[in-house]
DNA sequence: ATTACTAGGGCACGAGTAG
DNA sequence: TCTACTCGTGCCCTAGTAA
């Protein structure tokens, strides 16, 4: 069903910058010109699927996109972008924060290590750069999180199981780096930078700094 | 018919940065997930209705976008962008043409004049600047033609028809300046500029000279 | 008011096939 | 091979209506 793209669009129009909104299955359905009808099946199946959470109060419908939902936007953002040959790259200012210190951990770790190395071409610094994102670049960030990046898959050792993680190219102050998204993980406004070299040495990094990071969505940094 | 956007979008992605492909429906059937005959429908359909053009050669078909095509992924572009509040202010840059100095004589048609103090605020400079645009950033030209300008609408005097014309706010090393497109126009790599100061003067420009000019599509500059 | 179920019809889809 | 016509099926839409 391509009505869903066009469906998320539409409630994401209404719902402005937040994206909860309160609709009725009548005004949807005026906004995507199909019957009222048609607009509450609609809304169904995003529910069935997902893409929205939905509370019926006493009289209209409280609609929210959940992170799902707005993926299919910011995928379909990318693809067209992409197709109409527009620029790839992506700034993300934030904040550089105290870490766990688990990046050290999980870098480290022969699994991923390797790939890195195969992968990336790069044998990471064993440590991440921890960095929360200022509001205003959030959708970029989104943005590169929907994009095509480069997969470290998964592994298990004796104890546990490590999960896939996906790996985007980018820079800061022209120093090459990765951003890294975990496979299974939730939307947060932090995001996790790892590079050959010790960036907050060589930059010389303090926590609460701000700092730019310049993202690629299609891998050519 | 909703698959037009998703069609053209298929056949703009196979066909790069050129318009032009040589594409079979089965091709462009297997890229669309439907049937051979629903994509020589659809190619039927396109065409019929203008946005793309084909020749029927010897054996696969050859496939032009048209500007019309093109324009509804632009204007797809512009809208998902515009929900997703990402950035509207475009960069364009050009090299200043010489006119044929007709600008003079429409800016300063009372017709025109009257709507661009009343609708732009603008009392206009009686000219127009030329720029011809680079090409890497002929595509950002398309999204502003694309977007949604001021409306001038055209009127009669004794001697002829004066076509209505689109207005896009524009800054030029911070001046205040709108793009203009006329209503009835093709695509051309040259745009025109109005101000209510004499840019060329203000700006000390000549002829060939590179200059950028920061464009809106959402009217706010 | 709402949401959303059930019927019924139209339309779009794919199979078969001609040119 | 191609494109694209015809035809039959089925899906999706809207109207009516219950809750």
């Amino acid at each position: 069903m391509e009505n869903i793209y066009i469906a998320l669009k539409t409630i994401k129009k209404m719902a402005g910058e937040k994206n909860t909104v309160f609709i009725s299955s009548k005004e949807l359905a005026n906004e995507m010109n199909v019957s009222q009808q048609t607009a509450s099946r609609i809304i169904i199946s995003l529910d069935r699927l997902g893409y929205i959470t939905r509370t019926l109060e006493n009289r209209k419908q409280k609609i929210t996109i959940n992170d799902s939902g707005l993926d299919v936007l910011y995928r379909e953002y990318n693809e067209i972008s992409s197709i109409l040959r527009f620029s790839q790259e992506l700034k993300l200012v934030g904040a550089v924060q105290n870490g766990l210190g688990e990046g050290k951990y999980y870098i480290s770790k022969k699994g991923y290590k390797d790939q890195f190395i195969a992968k990336l071409g790069i044998d990471p610094y064993p440590g991440t750069l921890n960095i929360k994102i200022l509001n205003e670049y959030e959708n970029n960030l989104r943005r590169i999180k929907n994009s095509d990046g480069i997969y470290i898959t998964g592994f298990k050792d004796q104890q546990r199981t490590f999960g896939g993680v996906f790996c985007h190219a980018a820079r800061i102050d022209g120093i090459r780096c990765f951003i890294i998204f975990p496979e299974r993980s939730v939307y947060r406004d932090t995001f996790e930078v790892i590079s050959e070299k010790y960036l907050r040495k060589e930059l010389n990094l303090e926590n609460g700094e701000i700092i730019e990071v310049l993202a690629s969505i299609d891998g050519k940094l």
